[in-house]
RNA sequence: GGAGAGAUGGCCGAGCGGCUGAAGGCAACGGUUUGCUAAACCGUCCUACGGGGUCAACUCGUAGCGAGGGUUCGAAUCCCUCUCUCUCCGCCA
């Protein structure tokens, strides 16, 4: 959520940041002028309850307070029929700005770069290179099934559609990545956590994923319980409504968790295997991060997620997603795309957001710089570390071998008990 | 799921319907005293929003005693609803 004041200040600048983002600059107007409306209306109300107490003080201090009421009735009963009015002109306004200004998205870095759409994300770094097969590699749901790894066919029955069972040798290498990451985390300087998989209605609308426009979570239908779409809630919201030490900042969690999506809409090519399901698993980095640092935050924090790629010796690159590309919550964002050899491009497979305030705003997490200070906003980052079925889906690809068998990368191994080929 | 107790400022804890932003204590901060520490004494010490302002260290106003309603000229104090926390019993991993 922006600050309201910042409209009042600076309507200019969210005018600039949401035509970069591609989006309708007219919201910011009516803002302007119901803050104003807002503002007219409690000075207004102020005045008049200022009145009234006046009024009614002076009947507290009358010798007989009995005539003294009676005497002032019908004054105050004009001033109260005064204050209704103006405080329901004032709580209107307020109510539409609150209903607008949580619709409006973050306001971007002035180094995102310009455009509308993926096309103008920028590459700002490529590490390795796409791996030269002597015969046609095949797609990870082909070799996961000839392996006997995976089955679509039984989820389908278990769930439904877009769901999968991993057995096997992909259940124990799925678990070794989730092993990995945390193991990286954890060296990393991150506080490894276990959170709830179900939040609440404040849970959820506190780090921004509940907007008029998102319904991409599942909510349970009899209580009012989401199951999270991403560690990013829990983790961020779980200092919600805290004042923390200033001392203790910057914090960093890291969570394996489910992941939960409806991921409505058209089934396509590009999504059959495990790239999109319902129900995926993650490994996430969270950081709190004074306002100040936040942005070398960000280039930590994804740093921390490359590095885990280059330990799998995976082929990726690094991109800068332009303004129309850039997510509600974040000011700024870089994808890292791992190679997937089957469909010969670049596939998303972490995401690392600097969400600067927006979120902290939201949620109410605030801190200290010394024990009497003004408490202020912290920033909030996140960043997959790494999505754990894209990164199995790249092992699979990128590892597989002419007889369909898969190399275990040698990061892996010990996490596998030394074995070095998933095969048959 | 059943029964009971409670919710006041950073913490503890008072509070008759009117001058209570809220006694008192602790903690914290500034100062005096002190060889150092401790103690003692004095002072400061909530937040949000709005108005005025040399926009900052100022000032005025409004609101806030779990949340939301109601009664009243006036509510921390009376009434209603809700939420949460704690204890005991049951059930379970």
């Amino acid at each position: 959520m922006l600050d309201r004041t910042l409209l009042r200040r600076d309507p200019e600048a969210v005018r600039r940041s949401l035509h970069r983002r591609g989006q309708d600059e007219a919201a910011v107007e009516r803002l302007v002028e119901l803050d104003r409306v807002a503002r007219e209306a409690q000075t207004r109300s102020d005045a008049l309850k200022a009145e009234k107490n006046v009024l009614s003080g002076s009947i507290a201090k009358a010798a007989n307070k009995k005539a003294a009421a009676a005497e002032l009735r019908p004054k105050l009963a004009s001033l109260d029929e005064q204050i209704a009015a103006v405080d329901a002109e004032g709580a209107a306004a307020n109510a539409e700005i609150d209903e607008r200004i949580q619709q409006l998205p973050n306001l971007l870095a002035d180094s995102v770069p310009d455009g509308t759409d993926e096309s103008a994300n920028v590459t700002v770094r490529t590490w390795g290179s796409p791996p030269a097969f002597p015969f046609e590699p095949k797609p990870h749901w082909e070799l996961g099934e000839a392996l006997g790894v995976l089955d679509f066919e039984r989820a389908r029955k278990l769930a439904g559609s877009r769901f999968a069972v991993l057995t096997g040798d992909g259940a124990r290498l799925s678990r070794a990545l989730i092993a990995f990451f945390l193991d990286r985390a954890h060296r990393a300087g991150y506080r490894e956590v276990v959170p709830p998989f179900i939040v609440n209605r404040e849970t959820m609308w506190s780090t921004g994923q509940l907007t008029k426009f998102s319904d991409d979570m599942f909510h349970l239908s009899d209580w009012d319980f989401f199951l999270v779409p991403t560690a990013e809630v829990p983790l961020t919201a779980l200092h919600r409504d805290e004042i923390l030490d200033g001392a203790m900042l910057p914090i960093q969690y890291t969570a394996y968790t489910p992941c939960f999506r409806k991921e409505a809409g058209a089934a396509g090519k590009d999504t059959r295997g495990l790239i999109r399901q319902h129900q995926f698993e993650k490994v996430e980095m969270v950081w709190l991060s004074p306002p100040e640092y936040s942005f070398e935050a960000l280039e930590r924090l994804t740093r921390d997620a490359e590095r885990l790629l280059e330990e799998l010796e995976l082929p990726f690159r690094t991109i800068s997603l332009c303004g129309g590309d850039t997510g509600f919550n974040a000011a700024m964002t870089y994808d890292l795309e791992v190679w997937l050899p089957s469909q010969g491009l670049y596939r998303e497979i972490s995401s690392c957001s600097n969400c600067t305030d927006f979120q902290a705003r939201r949620a109410n997490i605030r801190f200290r710089r010394e024990p009497k200070a003004k408490p202020e906003f912290v920033h909030t980052l996140n960043g997959s570390g790494l999505a754990v079925g894209r990164t199995l889906v790249a092992v699979m690809e990128n590892y597989q071998q002419a007889d369909g068998t898969i190399r275990v990368p040698d990061a892996l191994v010990p996490y596998l008990g030394g074995q070095t080929v998933i095969g048959r």
